[in-house]
DNA sequence: GGTAATGATTGGTT
DNA sequence: AACCAATCATTACC
């Protein structure tokens, strides 16, 4: 208001509202009059001035013609010479307030954010990349294939119309902005429009434009995030593995009973043999460890279950690599042999066996033929939930100890290194 | 419907 | 990071 007034000051006086031209001229005569007809280059002046301030409120092909009638105005390069010292005068207020903005860093969450779940970005990589580690995080590879699919569809829904409206807000906002710069290029042949500044209105037209394009990302976010809630939720119910699955996790964890922790390498083996994640065998693991030790009697009947089983693989095992060093070698049939769990002579394996501790055996069966070996001794009562019992491998804390006694059944009243009369079997 | 079994999660420890 | 222990939440079975 009071630019405009001091504006209305300094070109002389003249009431552009009020259509009165009074008091003294500021403007320089521009083709060197001497001012004797000073009333009227008033008169001219406040013509001009009145048509440009009523040109908004005529209509478009009347104030096209008289646009033109205006620029050839022999008045105009005079009245364009003082808008310009206008402005030059009034244009140092907004240059201070016009300052590079930085990014907003909600805004780039937001794009983070979209391009994590693969709204945004790479039509398939992001997408995909963001469908499979949520599917990795399920932990099913065939199980819920469905779901997983599900998700991907919605995501690919939600992807779907945040591109058709981004690309409508661009379309709309280009449009606007090259309508806006032709319409400021046209009035900068009558008033003082730098580029400069067209850039800045379509700086300003951006950030309006980018403020609804934000609006239009949250709403995204906020249904990418309500989705992959839901698929989370959908996640966190548990299926039961496979009955293969099961057996084969409980194979290795009995067979392993001294030392129920597979390495890195084997939990992939796992995982992949089971169709499950290694997390998932992880989490199998510290279950069956702490569910085993918490009631071993309990779990006893298994035991020996898997033990026999895994004891009959072996043995076939051993059978066949006995048939074939034979075959291979008939003059040494026990070469090479001494020292591994894996004798041919079932008689020297259970020697073996007792006398030597788990460390010295590597292979997957030395516990089960333990179990083996324990149950052919005929102890049975470990099935009645016998508290006296110690568990192979368990230690007085409760941990897994390295292995160093049998991991079957053993009576209370025998060290883990007695020598049952069971070698017979 | 009640309960045991079981896979997943969480908080703490090493 | 791996593990333990407790717990939750769902499934399977009676």
């Amino acid at each position: 208001m009071d630019d405009q007034a001091r504006i209305m000051q300094s070109i002389g006086g003249v009431s552009l509202a009020g259509h009165s031209v009074q008091g003294g001229m500021a403007l320089p005569p521009p083709h060197g009059h001497d001012g004797t007809d000073g009333d009227g280059r008033k008169q001219d002046i406040g013509d001009i001035l009145h048509q440009i301030m009523t040109i908004t409120d005529q209509s478009l092909d009347e104030a096209q013609a008289k646009k033109h009638g205006l620029n050839c105005h022999r008045m105009k390069p005079a009245l364009f010479s003082v808008l310009c010292e206008i402005k030059e005068k009034t244009g140092l207020s907004i240059r201070g307030a016009q300052e590079e903005d930085p990014p907003d860093p909600q805004l780039m969450r937001l794009d983070n954010m979209l391009l994590a779940e693969g709204v945004a970005g790479p039509e398939k990589g992001g997408g995909s990349a963001a469908a499979a580690a949520a599917a990795a995080a399920s932990g099913g590879a065939a199980d819920n294939s469905i779901e997983h699919s599900d998700y991907r569809a919605k995501l690919t829904q939600i992807r779907q119309i945040y591109h058709t409206e981004l690309e409508k807000y661009e379309q709309a906002c280009n449009e606007f902005t090259t309508h806006v710069m032709n319409l400021l290029r046209e009035q900068s042949r009558t008033r003082p429009i730098s580029p400069k500044e067209i850039e800045r209105m379509v700086g300003i037209i951006h950030r309006k434009f980018s403020s609804i394009q934000m609006q239009l990302k949250q709403s995204t976010c906020e249904a990418v995030m309500i989705l992959r809630s839901r698929f989370l939720d959908a996640r966190r119910k548990r299926r039961n593995f496979s009955k293969q699955a099961t057996e084969i996790l409980n194979e290795y964890f009995y067979s392993h009973l001294s030392n129920p922790y597979p390495s890195e390498e084997a939990k992939e083996e796992l995982a992949k043999k089971c169709s499950i994640t290694v997390s998932q065998v992880s989490n199998w693991f510290g279950n069956k460890r702490i569910r085993y030790k918490k009631n071993i009697g309990k779990f006893q009947e298994e035991a020996n279950l898997y033990a026999a089983k895994t004891a009959v693989n072996a043995a076939h095992a051993a059978a066949a690599a006995v048939q074939n060093s034979q075959a291979n070698s008939p003059t040494t049939p026990n070469s090479g042999s001494s020292g591994s769990f894996n004798l041919p002579n079932s008689g020297d394996m259970f020697l073996s066996m007792q006398s030597l501790n788990g460390d010295s055996y590597q292979g997957a069966q030395v516990d089960t033929l333990r179990h083996v070996i324990s149950q052919t001794a005929g102890y049975n009562d470990a099935l009645g939930g016998n508290t006296m019992y110690s568990p192979h491998g368990l230690n007085a804390n409760g941990g897994w100890q390295d292995a160093t006694t049998p991991s079957s059944v053993i009576s209370p009243t025998e060290g883990p290194g007695s020598v049952h009369s069971d070698t017979s079997n």
